[in-house]
DNA sequence: CGCATAGTTCGTTCCTCATCGAAGCATCCC
DNA sequence: GGGATGCTTCGATGAGGAACGAACTATGCG
């Protein structure tokens, strides 16, 4: 009976399947309006309402408005981290996987972790930065290398403007078990391939698809 | 409407209050017996062995019979990492925290995790352990360093007999958010410290407390 | 064997909470 | 203004599941 911070609370939120829908869906990174979030969780408006405002009161989730439109989006990293957690715990435990899907061969390559790139490419990249001394890691954190900023101006990404949040952090994947890349500098890279075209997002799932071009020029650029 | 691992299996299972609270003391590591946990979760016999099945069912729970006692386990250190990190959002988002009371201030500065010391006292260990280049970070994996089997046997703990997981891991801690030594190692030492006497378990906490002497000799052997 | 302790199973009760339709606001467009 | 769209609130319904007492099984102790 002892008491710590309410877990529970937390978990409950997660466990109702409609949410857990949402929550996952908003592991994409981008923010969804309520309509989209009720038609991805296969239940009705007013019931989605509900689950958000659940959501928010709990501090899962934040919301912006624009117009007639309200965005939702995960209430930060911490959050977004969490849920890996458990989808490592339910990946692990579920032998009722019937079905692997091609989608899932695809998450496990490459796949979109809030607002940064997850799968196995993204641990690869992480390696090989560390590797060539662009980012050195010490301790959890991890560090701009000497030959940062010139490396990454070189590709179009300018570390200076980016503000308040940690350029670089370490986020554990949870299909490879291993760390990516995450904080703004893992953002600013996702965009740089979504806005190179090097990949597209697989409509409706956190699946990062290149094309072959598009691997080549990502291979190229991170894991030469 | 997407389907992956089933995340709001687990996530309910961990959103019961009774059960929420069973899985927070197994978190310090020992198992319990079903009466125990009873106790723990405010609940009868009755209820708490059925919350007890369903977790076994969910795979987030061992058990081990012996005798007319059945102890229950978490089920791993994947479960007890879920656990950390549901834990660090709660704390996070959780303004409701009335009473910091005294017994958190202890949990920050030391706490049992699953089988190993968490909370400063550990993350400082871990810094320096790595400083002295005893350990060596290498990516997310703490690997050893070419001195670590000759430095921990001359504190007592023998790196060759411990068996199948890691000796080494990173676990990360839910009050400092940096990480902590986890894996047989991490195990071994707290092991160590409890041995010999340098601290002491709260009863029916995680907390670790240690003693003025204890403390010395922790500082002495690990932070020196 | 008989009694005590540890756990599980069963059946019932009860309450929470997810769900949706209908109605109410808010915003945009014409 | 009026009509459309996006979203929330309200109220009623219903199902799932948490709770306990009582009865049952298993182990240990004399």
């Amino acid at each position: 009976m002892r008491e710590g911070p309410d877990i529970a609370r937390i978990a409950s939120l997660v466990g109702d399947p409609a949410r857990a829908n949402m929550l996952n869906a908003l592991m994409g990174g981008t923010a969804l309006t309520a309509s989209e979030l009720a038609l991805e969780a296969g239940v009705s408006l007013p019931t989605a309402s509900s689950h958000l405002g659940k959501l928010m009161e709990g501090g899962l989730l934040t919301v912006a408005s624009q117009g007639r439109h309200r965005y939702y989006g995960l209430a930060g990293p911490q959050v977004a981290g969490m849920i890996e957690a458990i989808t490592g715990v339910a990946e692990a435990v579920g032998p009722k996987r019937v079905r692997p899907g091609p989608r899932d061969g695809a998450m496990r390559v490459a796949r979109v972790c809030y607002d940064h790139l997850a799968g196995e490419q993204a641990v690869a990249m992480l390696d090989r930065l560390v590797d060539k001394n662009v980012l050195v890691r010490d301790e959890q954190e991890i560090r701009l290398g000497p030959s940062a900023a010139s490396h990454f101006a070189a590709i179009g990404i300018d570390l200076y403007t980016r503000p308040r949040r940690p350029v670089c952090r370490a986020c554990l994947d949870w299909s490879v078990r291993r760390s990516h890349l995450a904080g703004t500098l893992g953002a600013a890279i996702l965009d740089k391939i979504l806005a190179e075209k090097w990949a597209r997002r697989e409509t409706d799932s956190r699946a990062v698809i290149f094309s072959p071009p598009g691997k080549q020029a990502f291979e190229r650029v991170f894991l030469a």
